[in-house]
DNA sequence: CTATAATCGATAATAATTTATCGATAAATT
DNA sequence: AATTTATCGATAAATTATTATCGATTATAG
């Protein structure tokens, strides 16, 4: 049995990549792999051992064995454990646009707690049809939904314009993490997480790597 | 005129923050703002004053004046040449399921430099069609097609066990930047740059501050 | 025309993060 | 059984990033 570190800080920069070492660890365990090092885990994921170890420390009490390295199990159990993803959490999403959609389909969420339990939309054309199961209500009904399931988590998928007026009523509803898909920053009270997905930011890094790249030649 | 700062040494949050500040300043500017000050962009963004300031320093040498503050339309054209999102580069993607659907669909890369020239998948229902005026390609005819319009982004949507094939193909055709979404990690040459856009390592990172919210209570 | 208030920009201080070092340890090898 | 080697874990050093401070500047208001 290993202990769960509670209330330990961790970095954003470190939280990020926990995501990471939690899917390589998977993939090793699949693998039938019973032991890795933080060499192998550096080596594979273009990180530096000793930030590995720092990282694994933080977040697990599993002690690692000199020329053996780490139990996968017990890490993969540590790090889910520090990240909350085995407490599922119940979302709505709301703009079932294409992006909307392809949420709606993917499947993996569920590897990290996410349930999405309703999705929402102004389009009478979308309302009342399922798409992976997953209804499609009328925005009007938001409010009453998110508070009758006590729903925690909204996922934004509308155009950029609308964005602002839903996080509100999301808010309002009793939504404490939005998971913001529009191109565009919100104003919401403090208790409210917010996780922007900037495609834009992502490609603009994306971008500037390259224009170096070429210059470089 | 604007000088345009080179081989100027940004760290990646910078880099990060700079299309955050791309898109609010363009906002400005169609909203008729000629000016605009550190402050003002700081509380919009909850950032702090300073690091706007520092930012913006590092990438234009474009002047602030007391009590008003930058010109909008100098920072953009700063953050734009920095970012090299003026020079628009052609880009491929693979993969033509729901995500590679969207992203094809998605307008708002254009404002970033990106071109999508044409997509690729396996399946004979999807090859020939059109999205958004795009060609959808059979697989095969990827690596004559980049070498031939000598394409240097390629975008992989293909499912996680396709994807370091995919990157193999795409590296050897000739591609120096890709933009990954398959959720894995890649293993490409040093001069092939490459960006994870990991949805589970952002909603971790969401999870986490939701469950560190909860718990506060 | 002067006073005021907001802002910049440079420098300094602080904080956070990453990387380096190294003795201790335990599996593997001879 | 002794030796070698890979690895850990703790501490220290270096680097990087953020925040604070403050004099100088300039539009605005009186």
């Amino acid at each position: 049995m290993i202990e769960i570190k509670e209330d330990v800080v961790a970095s954003k920069a470190t939280i990020a990549r926990l995501p990471v070492y939690l899917r390589f660890l998977r993939d090793k365990l699949k693998s039938g792999d019973e032991n890795v090092s933080s060499t192998v885990i550096a080596e594979k994921l273009h990180l530096t051992a000793v930030q590995v170890r720092k990282d694994l420390a933080l977040v697990s009490s599993a002690s690692g064995k000199p020329k053996l390295g780490f139990n996968v199990h017990d890490l993969i159990e540590s790090i889910e454990d520090f990240l909350g993803v085995r407490n599922t959490h119940d979302a709505i999403l709301c703009g079932v646009g294409s992006l909307g959609s392809t949420l709606l389909k993917y499947e993996g969420f569920k590897n990290y707690g996410l349930n999405i339990v309703a999705a929402f939309d102004v389009d009478p054309q979308r309302i009342g049809k399922k798409i992976n199961g997953i209804a499609v209500l009328g925005y009007d009904s938001l409010y009453s939904t998110v508070e009758r399931l006590n729903v925690k988590v909204g996922i934004i998928t509308v155009p950029k314009e609308a964005a602002q007026g839903v996080a509100d009523t999301m808010a309002k509803s009793g939504i404490r993490a939005v998971w913001n898909f529009a191109p565009t920053h919100l104003t919401l009270p403090p208790d409210v997480a917010v996780k922007y997905e900037d495609l834009a930011a992502s490609l603009a890094v994306l971008s500037k790597t390259l224009e170096d790249k070429l210059r470089e030649e």
